[in-house]
DNA sequence: AAGCCGGGGGA
DNA sequence: TCCCCAGGCTT
């Protein structure tokens, strides 16, 4: 079934003439450039706008160029992301960006097939660069468009099932002007941010209710339809702010998982007990020849959401005890384990929820 | 197809 | 509290 037939092509019109009043002003947008394009659209994954602005600015200060962003070390550009989350995606732009410099000659490649093999760029980047920066013909479907299609088709298919989004992309292929495919993509995200949103959406401002099929039948704040999977664990976790002298004793996590090579305090998940939580933390700081007391009172309670994991975490002081110097004790570190003063933490990536109870020490 | 990966803002 | 956001990678 070819489902444009369901509603005329008009309302893509109203949708641009809706865009060419309304559209927000974005440091990015129509630049032409790729590189900002790229940068923008892997920072507001899964992120709101408002939210990574400052970060895009403070990026294009750090790293103005493609191959600035080449030449900068993982490290920096992490410490750049601190507080963004998903921090893959930093360490997947700057292989992408690398890859492009050094493979393409330094120009971001203009077909879909090139730019989906580049790190980090999915089916949604790689239309959203093509048809904004370049003005290619290719479809950008993210939350905003598989939200508006879903209620303007009345689509009652699961939108985060493969079926759901291969219908929708087919869709928005069809729907997609040949005229302005770039202000299309964004009019369609500007939209769904500021009238069809998630909850309670606008629909008596909207400029498309004539046509929305959703509208027509009152289906509009109930669609589109997600169904979730995967549900939250709770981790308890027993943190120890642990002191020798004016120094802290900071962890840095493996690098695989959550957080993977941030630093945090030492911390031990799920203890049984205050005394058995207690024992881990002094059994490590035991290899590195210290002893600690623990103090018995949490000083901090702090709850974590992750989207996939809840961490309670209760922290406690202590005090390492270590005969010998400074160089001494370092020397008895590994790599993954370091001294630092309170006035060295800015320098450092903290993992998550660790950096909020740098305010204790 | 399902799990993994952060943090924040709005209701 | 819960929801969900300009998604992509891995298994």
């Amino acid at each position: 079934m070819d489902e444009t037939e369901l509603l005329p092509l008009e309302w893509t019109n109203h949708l641009l003439d809706w865009y060419d009043v309304n559209q927000r002003e974005l440091p990015w947008r129509n630049t032409g450039d790729p590189y900002k394009i790229w940068v923008s659209e892997i920072m507001s994954q899964q992120t709101r706008i408002e939210a990574m602005k400052p970060y895009f600015d403070n990026w294009m200060m750090r790293f103005p160029t493609m191959q600035d962003l080449a030449d900068a070390s993982e490290e920096e550009v992490v410490h750049a992301w601190q507080g963004l989350g998903y921090y893959s995606r930093a360490r997947n732009l700057r292989l992408g960006v690398q890859e492009v410099v050094e493979q393409y000659g330094g120009h971001v490649p203009r077909n879909r097939k090139a730019m989906e093999s580049l790190k980090g760029v999915g089916a949604y980047t790689a239309g959203a660069i093509l048809s904004m920066a370049f003005n290619q013909r290719e479809a950008a479907v993210d939350g905003n468009v598989l939200r508006v299609y879903a209620r303007l088709y009345h689509i009652e298919d699961d939108i985060l099932s493969t079926k759901g989004r291969k219908r929708i992309t087919y869709l928005v292929e069809q729907t997609l002007p040949y005229d302005r495919p770039g202000e299309f993509n964004q009019a369609l995200m500007d939209f769904g941010s500021a009238i069809c949103i998630p909850q309670n959406p606008r629909c008596h401002e909207c400029p498309l209710s004539a046509v929305c099929i959703a509208y027509a039948r009152g289906d509009a704040p109930s669609l589109p339809i997600r169904i979730k999977k995967t549900k939250v664990i709770t981790i308890s976790m027993m943190v120890g702010l642990l002191k020798w002298g004016d120094y802290y004793l900071l962890h840095k996590r493996p690098n695989t998982g959550l957080l993977r090579s941030m630093w945090e305090f030492p911390s031990v998940e799920e203890p049984a007990s205050f005394i058995e939580g207690a024992s881990h933390l002094e059994n490590q700081v035991k290899k590195f020849g210290c002893t600690v007391v623990l103090e018995n009172e949490c000083i901090q309670e702090l709850t974590h959401l992750f989207s996939h994991r809840k961490w309670i975490m209760r922290a406690y002081r202590g005090i390492i005890t270590f005969e010998g110097t400074l160089e001494s004790l370092q020397a008895q570190l590994p790599a993954d384990w370091q001294l630092l003063k309170r006035s060295e933490f800015a320098d450092y990536v903290w993992a998550g929820p660790h950096g909020k109870l740098t305010t204790l020490c």
